[in-house]
RNA sequence: GAUUCGUUAGCUCAGCUGGUAGAGCAUUACACUUUUAAUGUACAGGUCCUGGGUUCGAGCCCCAGACGGAUCACCA
């Protein structure tokens, strides 16, 4: 890697602080008693608590002014300002630790500890005065520069924003010292996961962790990720979901399981998929759907105001108000509403007709469930903003569910829909072990015909079923969809801090020692590093007379200080 | 996987009909003791994503590729 002039500058820093007995990377602990954040919020009411305060952080903007200094300081909490005069720093005639170390050692990006009293400048800023400063941590690499200026209304303005998404999905540490809403961001996801976990706790359900790898993946339609165990000389999957092993507990006698489940699908990736994702899984013990329902609906209730303060969110053009109760439909109903058409009684045959009617493309292959369900996501699911219920589904649609106790040919599931998106899932949970095993059948019966989602039978898990599963309702639940609804961010990966991407490409460049060995001078070697070639064998690759004729001009350019060699010469390095 | 847009200085972006590569910020130097997108002056900084092609001449046109975004497809 070519390292671009600040980044050899601020290596040549480092050098010059060691030498001035300065250690860059310091061993011993800066203690550090208050935050920014506290700082702007308090001062002004309690002016006495911060007359002796230390605080870390990095260089955010330096103001460099003659004898004086304003730097902004950047904490977990917030921005700051610091006030530093040379002659409060260095009272005697060495004027050096402002003069050099402050001023030309110390660069954006580096994070120092310094120690003071809170002021507030002339201009009305809450400031610190700077008694003393403790460098934490050289910066090597200048981070990207972004200014921020309030115009007169008091709104946020700002100035080159880092906004390049590749840049910012893969150094994601920049984007977050760079872009306080990105930092907001992952604290409200944080937040709405700990909302969810307390609602749970304080109801006593249980927290549990399941496998990751399993034998036999299950509890979805999905294709998995594939993987080997070498001392079982096994495959293993990673899971697509956890149902299979949280019912597998309530089997056990505990009446209340969850799980914040990292699961893995191998599918196509968009703004709304990730390879890896997580789903919070809930199992409750002599429940059933209904009930479900009402758990959902004050969960989601209590996250909005936890994060927000109310239940109303703005998502998109959209105000959402998570407010219980929720609307609900049956799916039939939802149809008949979105476009006119009752479609309770049909068959097959009529169902093809109103997808025909409607302009919908389906495959011949399609049964009666999966029609409908391609009428209602053309139709209905993008139209439903705010939250709703959408219940009773086609049984060939959920294996896993119970059949109706009213509607033959439906299934006791209910979806959450919430703008235009599903965000959870939820059934009372089949537990007759005869039925379970003839759904698995009928899984098993569409593989075979090429259906690469198809669930597998698993064995164990009819076996805990014969065992005995109480009533149980069942509900997984987005936690990736419900945090982008929930902060407004319009794609999944804005809510993962590492979101999946193509690696990026690796590129051994040349190093001094190659060269060496290919015979050529060391004055020459700056012009090779210059010419940036990717490897060893890509100079070799170059015809002797065009690298002759680029040395010539880098030569000039670079003021090279050697005598220019003969083609032959030029033609013994490349040994050709 | 398909379509489409993008890739130019450390960062954000201009770049005309194909004719010597531009700005602001950051950096460097100097000035400046309460500034706040600090300011003023000066300097420096570029494989124009990669590889081919057309052309006297390519950042720009053509072909292929890499990476990314968006939409669609796939997908609870």
């Amino acid at each position: 890697m070519q390292l671009s002039e600040p980044e050899l500058r601020r290596r040549q820093e480092r050098e010059e602080l060691l030498h001035l007995g300065i250690e860059p990377y310091p061993a011993a602990q800066f203690t550090v008693n208050a935050t920014a954040a506290d700082i702007l919020k308090n001062y002004e009411r309690r002016k006495t608590d911060y007359k002796n305060i230390s605080l870390a952080g990095r260089i955010m903007s330096r103001r460099i002014m003659g004898n004086a200094s304003f730097i902004e300081i950047q904490d977990a909490t917030g921005r700051i300002q610091a006030y530093f005069r040379r002659d409060d720093l260095c009272p005697d005639d060495d004027k050096t630790l402002y003069n050099t170390v402050f001023k030309k050692l110390l660069d954006i990006g580096d994070i120092i500890g310094i120690q003071g009293f809170v002021f507030t400048t002339q201009t009305g800023e809450i400031s610190i005065h700077v008694q003393k400063f403790t460098l934490l941590t050289k910066s090597l690499k200048p981070l990207p520069i972004v200014k921020e200026a309030e115009d007169e209304q008091g709104n946020k303005i700002t100035y080159d924003a880092f906004a390049d998404r590749e840049a910012r999905y893969r150094q994601r540490y920049v984007d977050l010292i760079v872009n306080p809403d990105v930092r907001e961001t992952f604290k409200k996801r944080s937040q709405l996961v700990q909302a969810m976990r307390n609602f749970m706790q304080e109801k006593g359900y249980l927290e549990v962790e399941t496998p990751i790898l399993q034998p036999l993946y299950g509890g979805a339609a999905a294709r998995p990720f594939k993987t080997h165990h070498n001392t079982l000389d096994m495959t293993l999957y990673l899971r697509i979901a956890n149902e299979l092993y949280l019912k597998r507990l309530i089997v056990g006698g505990f009446e209340g399981v969850y799980e914040f489940a990292k699961d893995f699908r191998n599918e196509g990736m968009s703004r709304f998929h990730n390879p890896e994702f997580t789903q919070m899984e809930l199992y409750v013990a002599y429940k059933d759907y209904i009930w479900m329902m009402e758990c959902v609906e004050e969960m989601v209730e209590r996250v909005a105001l936890a994060l927000h303060g109310t239940t109303e969110v703005q998502v998109g053009e959209h105000i959402i108000n998570f407010q219980r109760p929720w609307k609900r439909y049956t799916m039939f109903e939802a149809i008949q509403e979105y476009t006119g058409i009752d479609i309770s009684a049909m068959d097959e045959g009529g169902l093809r007709a109103v997808c025909a009617q409607l302009n919908i493309d389906v495959p011949d292959t399609l049964g009666k469930g999966k029609l409908i369900d391609e009428i209602f996501g053309e139709m209905v699911e993008g139209k439903l903003i705010q939250p709703t219920f959408i219940t009773d589904y086609p049984v060939e649609m959920s294996p896993l569910a119970k059949k109706h106790r009213g509607k033959e040919g439906l299934v006791e599931r209910f979806e959450a829909i919430c703008n235009g998106k599903e965000i959870c899932n939820a059934y009372s949970e089949l537990n007759d072990p005869i039925d379970q095993r003839a759904r698995f059948e009928e899984q098993i019966d569409l593989g075979k015909r090429g259906d690469p989602e198809a669930m597998m039978l698993d064995e164990d898990f009819l076996r805990a079923l014969e065992y005995g599963m109480p009533p149980t309702a069942g509900l997984g639940i987005g936690i990736d969809r419900l945090s982008m609804i929930m902060t407004n961010s319009p794609s999944i990966q804005d809510v993962l801090f590492f979101p999946q991407m193509k690696p990026e490409p690796i590129v051994v460049a040349p190093s001094d020692s190659d060269y060496e060995a290919m015979g050529i001078p060391k004055a020459w070697w700056p012009v090779f590093n210059k010419m940036n070639h990717k490897s060893v064998e890509d100079i070799k690759a170059i015809a002797a007379s065009k690298l002759f004729n680029d040395l010539g001009g880098l030569r000039k350019k670079l003021k090279v200080d050697a005598p220019m060699p003969t083609l032959d010469e030029v033609k013994t390095w490349l040994g050709q």
